[in-house]
DNA sequence: CGACCCCTTGATAATTGTCAATCCAGGTGG
DNA sequence: CCACCTGGATTGACAATTATCAAGGGGTCG
């Protein structure tokens, strides 16, 4: 919960100073499709990220092979603030509309306001800190899973949005939350029945309802509104 | 794994940088006993820390009234770098000497040297980083022991010793993990039987063997060095 | 319209949490 | 120096949760 104000404070407080901060530097933008990855573990880093539209998700290669999924960063989010090299590697969940900020200019402007700078670096960690209070203690599956869209629906609201459609597959929500894909499956059918979650196709809402059930054709067009809810 | 070496290179590379530049400040130390707090969530953050003996503990206090250890600071170690307000809280697990960084004097040097004042900061934001690796996936209480003695690991040979015992009780070890104490116990026989852990009194020890056992007298001066060890 | 992939569901085994009792190291006081 | 005391550590038994394996169904996209 506390981590949940921090949020909403820096989303109020620093986002502004520090939008304006990188202002003052030649920025770009550039897509990806979902599933094309931004940069890889050890890659020099040369970029600091915002998410313009879609989401982004921060993993790392277990020595085992298995990848874990750690954070997701959407719109408004700041990722990618690495001195030296990648520490993690970033994916495109959804189509992707990224804002890029070079490092240099950034560590070059620092001098006239390293406040900005440093804030920009912390919204950047925020999703490491975010991660140390997932899967803490040993809550239930479905605790898990209430949690998270607990946290995703402060996004929502933030948003003036009324719902919301998980922008991945429960895969990679499974991977997130350590728990195997069926045991999440169980945990998402028990809060569908509790009406803490609805199902829409094959994605899941949080938030306000889904819109109304209506044929094939239609349900594309209204993935079509999904797709515009979880990119704002 | 990845990690570690993150670490090691923040240890060789940044350390110095970033002690020369918090050299500049006028600087103290205090002293505390185990289970003093340093600050609390939510408090203001006034100042940054190096921990120059003993061992520190930063925690989350859950919503439903358990704390949630999520690493454990130890010598060389900076943490406390929060811009507005403390995100966490930390305590002494051991006797503790600690140096004292205001930053209002970082933020006032950090126009001269931006890129030392982003490397202080993230190397206290490198708790948080390691944290992303612990408890994730699925494995056993076993493997997480076994993951976080490897990490401990590399801490003593980097420190040149050849064996630390751990600076902290079982149970917050087993919170740290997010396993019931019991399950640490079973895992820690386990490890010890394969010979991968060692135990001197109630204290487990990684690396080299513990000193060989002697009468009640002398183990007592043992643990003594014990202490000297976990604070280097 | 068809194929592929993800989701779903069921059954079973393994792991772990929980509860309870006991042990023991380390400290205390006599 | 020794008996006592206290709290963490240990051990066992059991219940609960979850991982795993397997099979089937349904959505999504070509």
């Amino acid at each position: 919960m506390e981590g949940v104000r921090d949020m909403s404070k820096l989303a109020l407080v620093n986002d502004d100073q520090v939008g304006a901060f990188v202002q003052q530097l030649r920025l770009w933008r550039i897509q990806r499709r979902p599933g094309q990855s931004l940069y890889h573990e050890g890659d020099p880093a040369e970029f600091v990220y915002r998410v313009d539209k879609g989401w982004v998700r921060l993993l790392l290669d277990g020595e085992d092979g298995l990848r874990r999924i750690f954070a997701f960063v959407g719109p408004g989010d700041y990722f990618g603030a690495n001195l030296q090299e990648r520490d993690c590697t970033a994916e495109a969940c959804t189509d992707l509309q990224l804002t890029v900020i070079p490092v240099a200019g950034l560590l070059r402007i620092g001098r006239t306001d390293p406040v900005a700078l440093l804030e920009l670096f912390e919204a950047c960690t925020k999703h490491y800190r975010e991660r140390v209070e997932v899967g803490r203690g040993q809550p239930s599956a479905a605790e898990k899973l209430r949690a998270f869209i607990a946290r995703m629906g402060e996004r929502i609201t933030s948003g003036g949005r009324s719902g919301i459609c998980l922008p991945f597959s429960q895969v990679n929500l499974a991977n997130y939350l350590g728990v195997a894909p069926e045991t999440l499956c169980r945990a998402a059918v028990q809060l569908c029945e509790r009406g803490e979650l609805a199902r829409h196709g094959r994605r899941l809402w949080i938030g306000g309802c889904p819109p109304p059930r209506q044929k094939t054709g239609k349900q594309a067009k209204e993935l079509g509104a999904c797709d515009a809810a979880h990119a704002w």
